[in-house]
DNA sequence: CTGTTAGCGCGTTCAT
DNA sequence: ATGAACGCGCTAACAG
């Protein structure tokens, strides 16, 4: 292993000299800098991460708690992780995978033996019993997803309110007197997670603004038997004008099914909007008109903010919860404004 | 932040002693032991990573090297990483998570700054220009998926030609006297991914064995277009006895759909089988005979041969390349034996 | 502008 | 069976 020191002799310089070239925490003369940068590139100089992080008290690595849970909306998970990876190596820290299925023991293990500075925790629960002990760490965290006490934590999330009042306002401009809500995924409801209950007020207000009637069918199975079951139930409660949002990414594709096997055509007979990733909704046939729920936008943001959060120098943010507004994409699934 | 020496001091021994009842590296009285263990936990005492990798030599780190792309099969990565994080957790060791976009500089600096103990590579091409570079790194690099050219390193991944021939079998015993196989996608079989070929080889191998018809439609994008003309190619080539294969996850559902918008039932009037994970052909509808990619053995195993690498102890693996062996379910997509 | 020096917290050898 | 002491490779305070 080449060492600093090993820099330093061949550059003729002290070691700490090196230290500070690569820091650029002192001024140093050009002439002894570049000396020190071609010993460097010549013996392929790095540093070692386990001595910096040692003395610097600084690991340049971020946390990332991720939930892996089978069959769910896992998918929607990738997307999160590659944007915060990438918005980690641009502030040059990388990422330690730690799964949720650790709990709070994952937490204090980031932070007590001390393996990354700032940890980002997503897929977080309305009470989420990890929140109390993130809160207390010494290392910032930042959820991405808003529990009903974040503890003084910073959140970032879809504004699912919003996601929401945007479908329902799209469907009501369609000409829908009655929307009916296809449910989230049962695992989702039982475990409480918050975006459920603020999409429900967002579409609900939105469904109140414009006098028009709103049914809930819940939880749907994201599967072919549950998406019929839902499906049947929500067109035996209303008429032809009925329009149908489904916030439940993978139970999407069921649904548009299960309304074609019954011949009732989204697009031409009623309008269908589900809540998934772009690419999701134009993988479908017909393409599906869609609420994005961005998980890119999301992970920049909170990559934003946490790395504020580490800037010592740098201001922190004042408001502790942000939303970020999703987009509808009108597709084939809708009918056009009357 | 609390530290061995406290540790020590609270336990009323020497810093050394704390450390050899954390290593189990010589033996303590037990009298002393419960000491220093009371003492670790009455303060929590969580050993400092930088710390110890520096005196240590060991990151307790695994690098995991992953390729997010924007659409493709990238579904399908979750469950390798969920898989790789537990084994390495079970190992006590952690995941740092680098996007195979960073190339090979991304190898040189998980090595080079000592942030990781071996690394796993997955997203393997068969003329890879980071395989030279792995095989030269002072740390053990294993590969899931198979190079022309291993340098020397393990790999372990889906035997593909077995698949292939799973697939053929299966529909030359369903009676089919031809088969098609409807093709990887264009970025796949431009990026020369090995295992396109292995495929191939193995279904035409086995279609000779049986004296059967092998047609190849390829590439196909995964969407509905590039589906439809694909089933369009496929019919018009074959008869009634035509079996198709899909060795190509997210354009199963596509030709599927195509087919039954074609009035072409798989299961009543010809076979399909995709080569996909098994929560996928369950999610269609109806539910495609897959032949699965077993993302968890191979992971598995994969950790498997790294961790027996990294045991000094442990004699290393002989054979470089390990296959696992695919396995076929039926559903309701292919024709029983007649 | 540069060199010297003192730790950072832990693993391990040497001494007892 | 235990303690003292050294060094891992680097940052940063101190001294010039």
């Amino acid at each position: 292993m080449v060492t600093s020191r090993d820099v330093a002799r061949v550059a003729g310089v002290s070691q700490s000299t090196v230290s500070y070239v690569m820091s650029g925490r002192r001024s140093i003369s050009a002439e002894t800098r570049k000396r020190v940068l071609d010993a460097i590139e010549q013996l392929t100089y790095q540093p070692n991460a386990g001595a910096r992080a040692l003395a610097s008290q600084r690991t340049q690595v971020i946390g990332l708690v991720v939930r892996f849970r089978p069959g769910a909306d896992t998918t929607g998970l990738l997307p999160f992780i590659e944007t915060i990876a990438g918005c980690a190596r641009a502030e040059d820290h990388d990422v330690l995978l730690v799964t949720a299925d650790e709990g709070s023991a994952g937490l204090t293990r980031l932070a007590g033996r001390a393996l990354c500075d700032a940890i980002v925790m997503m897929d977080i629960e309305a009470d989420d019993a990890r929140i109390p002990v993130a809160a207390a760490l010494r290392v910032p965290v930042l959820l991405i997803g808003v529990p009903d006490d974040s503890a003084g934590l910073h959140c970032v999330d879809v504004d699912f309110a919003d996601a929401g009042r945007l479908a329902v306002d799209e469907l009501a401009a369609a000409g829908h007197d009655r929307v009916v809500v296809i449910g989230h995924a049962p695992d989702v409801v039982e475990r409480d997670i918050n975006f459920v209950r603020r999409f429900q007020r967002g579409a609900t207000a939105a469904a109140e603004a414009h006098g028009i009637g709103l049914d809930l069918v819940s939880p749907v199975p994201p599967d072919r038997a549950g998406a019929e079951a839902a499906v049947r139930e929500a067109l035996a409660r209303g008429g032809d004008r009925t329009g149908i949002v489904v916030p439940n990414s993978p139970a999407v594709q069921p649904v548009l099914q299960a309304l074609l096997d019954r011949g009732v055509v989204p697009g031409r007979d009623i309008s269908l909007i589900g809540l998934c990733t772009d690419v999701a909704a134009e993988a479908s046939t017909p393409a599906v008109t869609n609420v994005s729920l961005e998980p890119r936008d999301v992970s920049r943001r909170a990559m934003e903010i946490l790395f504020r959060l580490l800037d010592r120098s740098g201001d922190r943010p004042t408001q502790l919860v942000e939303l970020i507004r999703p987009r509808l994409t009108r597709r084939e699934t809708t009918l056009p404004a009357p």
